[in-house]
DNA sequence: CTATTTATTGACCAGATGGTCTATACCCTC
DNA sequence: GAGGGTATAGACCATCTGGTCAATAAATAG
């Protein structure tokens, strides 16, 4: 029990920062207050990666703020490898975006340089063991980000104002059927009806939508929340 | 100084719960260990509403599960009329599906009604301090699911599998018109080229998508991350 | 009971769309 | 300089799409 403990404890680190002497500063902070091993760094994000591939650590702190390929799009790469790598942000800024960006791609942590040794440490502690760790300042920074992000998607639009609600039930139907690529045949199949009532249906729900073809209808249906219940869809 | 500290305290509370015992211990709680002032109390989402816009209470103190109207529901209706009431979401389970939606319609905090009454204290404190607060196990939980669903979207499909890599830069040029809704003539105009060339490039795209037609297209560049870059988009 | 809304269908037509084949010109690579 | 990929363009044609007008039936609202 105990030694599978320290076992968890000796993981193994790798260090990515463009600056070296903040590089070293880190490596040596780790190297005497934890017991974590750091067995390699890099001063850009390339040889990081291929650092990453031969040593397989559990751990990466990865500068974002870097010349040549910025840390976030490291993260990103890194993560498709897929290699069970847990990667520690670390900037000198509070910038929500990336905060928010790099937690999308798939960064366990996030850590400000600024931040007190024992702060890094406990970060560093937490993700090893499995965790998503955000010091509270940035957590709530990301969420207020998070939340205004929705804010300007969902409520741009009132409800009056969302010609979707106009549609009846049929037309909705119609609709849901044209935003998945059939055409008019197709629709008349699976409703069981002619494909005249379709085209009756699409020419109303256009007139209403106030737009002119299928394409735009369907782009209207997406941008105004139309199949929002499906699933979880996080794009930037 | 002293003073506006003071009055912010004085953060004026009203909480939901259906069942009037849980109700009436948290009443207590706030009332006997913090500042706060219980303004009123509701067993009801729609009981509750109606009292919110009589108060215009700084924070809610509100529970998800509910018969009838959920608390989910109520949140957004709440956030919906804009008052800047403040909503802290309270339940019995730490469903990450529950926080996320939670978060994602406005909710400032989020606590477990398992927890101690000191965390409720400062959550309350926190958030009528202007902050989201969410405890660390609560906001661990939130980030992996964040992330849960980014890596089914994005990485369902592998970058050899995406077939709009194998797009020309033209047809992709193209192609972004056309998820804008604009015909063979709209497009031609606007890359200076005859219609015919925007014909052949559009059955180009078509042959190198596997799709018929243009909504199938269009679909298909939207759900799979074809302008993902920009602005942030969020649905469930 | 009447008016309105909704769902249904037909007919007609202009124009847009999609499929196929062919052809030229440019650039790059081998 | 031959070959491959890309961008350009025309011709032809079947089909699809969108617009309009008209009409019936059922359900709902007033």
């Amino acid at each position: 029990m105990r030694r599978s403990l320290d076992f968890k404890k000796k993981a193994r680190v790798i260090i990515v920062d463009d600056n070296y002497d903040h590089l070293s500063g880190i490596k040596e902070l780790i190297e005497i207050e934890s017991d974590f091993d750091v067995v390699a760094t890099a001063t850009s994000a390339s040889v990081a990666i291929s650092l990453i591939k031969k040593y397989r650590p559990e751990i990466v702190l990865m500068d974002i703020n870097m010349p040549e390929k910025d840390g976030l799009t490291a993260i990103a790469e890194i993560e498709k490898l897929d290699l069970g790598v847990r990667i520690i942000a670390l900037t000198g800024y509070d910038d929500p975006d990336l905060i928010f960006r790099a937690m999308k791609i798939g960064a366990k942590g996030y850590i400000l340089k600024t931040m007190a040794s024992a702060q890094l440490i406990y970060a560093i502690d937490e993700v090893a063991a499995g965790k998503i760790y955000l010091p509270a300042t940035l957590s709530s920074r990301f969420f207020e980000y998070f939340q205004q992000s929705f804010k300007e998607e969902t409520q741009s639009v009132s409800d009056e104002e969302n010609l979707l609600n106009y549609l009846t039930q049929r037309e909705e139907e119609v609709l849901d059927l044209l935003t998945q690529g059939i055409t008019y045949k197709g629709v008349a199949q699976k409703l069981f009806i002619s494909e005249t009532t379709v085209k009756t249906h699409v020419n109303n729900i256009f007139q209403k939508l106030q737009v002119n073809d299928r394409t735009q209808a369907v782009l209207y249906a997406l941008n105004n929340g139309f199949l929002n219940r499906r699933k979880v869809k996080i794009a930037i």
